[in-house]
DNA sequence: AAGGCTATCAACCGCACGAAA
DNA sequence: GTTTCGTGCGGTTGATAGCCT
């Protein structure tokens, strides 16, 4: 059961200081979709004021960020996905919101979350257990993903308006897909990586050869060596031109 | 069949930072 | 220079569903 619809049955949300708390309804999702397309993303704090919602600025701004954006990808992180985001926090560590950069429509929520339950437990693993659960995990992906296409079908049927935003998505994916046919990202293992990272990085490092993009950020990379004082902030924003290309 | 365990993910919290007043 | 406000980020928690024994 959707938790729009627990909460509305079974009288969640705690209010707290005026604030509601807890899981949002359908109603609220709805309201904030509007108050968005009037007002447009930011002044979160307005939002309550301007869309008549009993929720706090950052609890406005999280949802919309983490669950209501349009251009959000839903689904399971794909292979492709799973090397970019070990590479990448081989290289950054915890910086979700930088690592989410470079996935578009993937959020850090998202990503943090996928890096908890996958990578952090993995490496504590013994290999026979790692089996176990590495079977389990892909049963529960098939029927998530089964879930999940039942789920957009009845979206499609039931409420046309949100073709806008599956557009928008198609679009994004389109432009995944085409760079990843262009330019397959298989990330080296890399030294300072964990045995066990390297690992499971192992099924996909098939190819040898550097792809474009690895090749522009190994550039980046020793480019940042070489100068030694370009800082976090600079990476980021340099890595915010490049994305798009990648 | 039932209870315990585990994975998943939405949401909250506290902190930090930059901009505006 | 200080305070306040808005926002972003990373860590953590809690509810739920599915799996395992």
């Amino acid at each position: 059961m959707p938790w729009g619809v627990m909460a509305g049955h079974l009288g969640w949300g705690l209010i707290e200081e005026g604030w509601r708390k807890g899981p949002w309804t359908a109603e609220e999702d709805k309201l904030l979709i509007e108050y968005v397309r009037l007002h447009g993303e930011g002044r979160w704090n307005s939002v309550a004021r301007l869309a008549g919602l009993r929720r706090n600025g950052k609890s406005c701004r999280l949802r919309w960020v983490n669950y209501l954006r349009p251009d959000l990808k839903r689904g399971q992180i794909t292979p492709h996905e799973e090397s970019i985001i070990l590479d990448l926090h081989a290289r950054w560590g915890n910086r979700w919101s930088t690592i989410a950069r470079s996935l578009p429509g993937r959020t850090d929520n998202e990503i943090k979350n996928y890096w908890r339950t996958h990578f952090k437990k993995k490496a504590k693993m013994s290999p026979e257990n790692s089996d176990k659960a590495e079977n389990r995990l892909l049963k529960r992906q098939q029927f998530r993903q089964q879930q999940q296409q039942l789920q957009l079908l009845q979206q499609e049927q039931q409420q046309p308006q949100k073709q806008l935003n599956q557009l928008d998505m198609k679009k994004v994916m389109f432009l995944l897909e085409e760079n990843e046919h262009r330019a397959p990202y298989v990330p080296q293992p890399r030294q300072e990586m964990g045995a066990e990272e390297q690992g499971l990085l192992g099924g996909n490092a098939l190819v040898t050869e550097l792809s474009n993009e690895e090749f522009l950020w190994d550039n980046l990379w020793n480019l940042d060596d070489f100068h030694g004082n370009f800082g976090a902030a600079g990476k980021a924003s340099l890595h915010n031109l490049v994305s798009p290309f990648c």
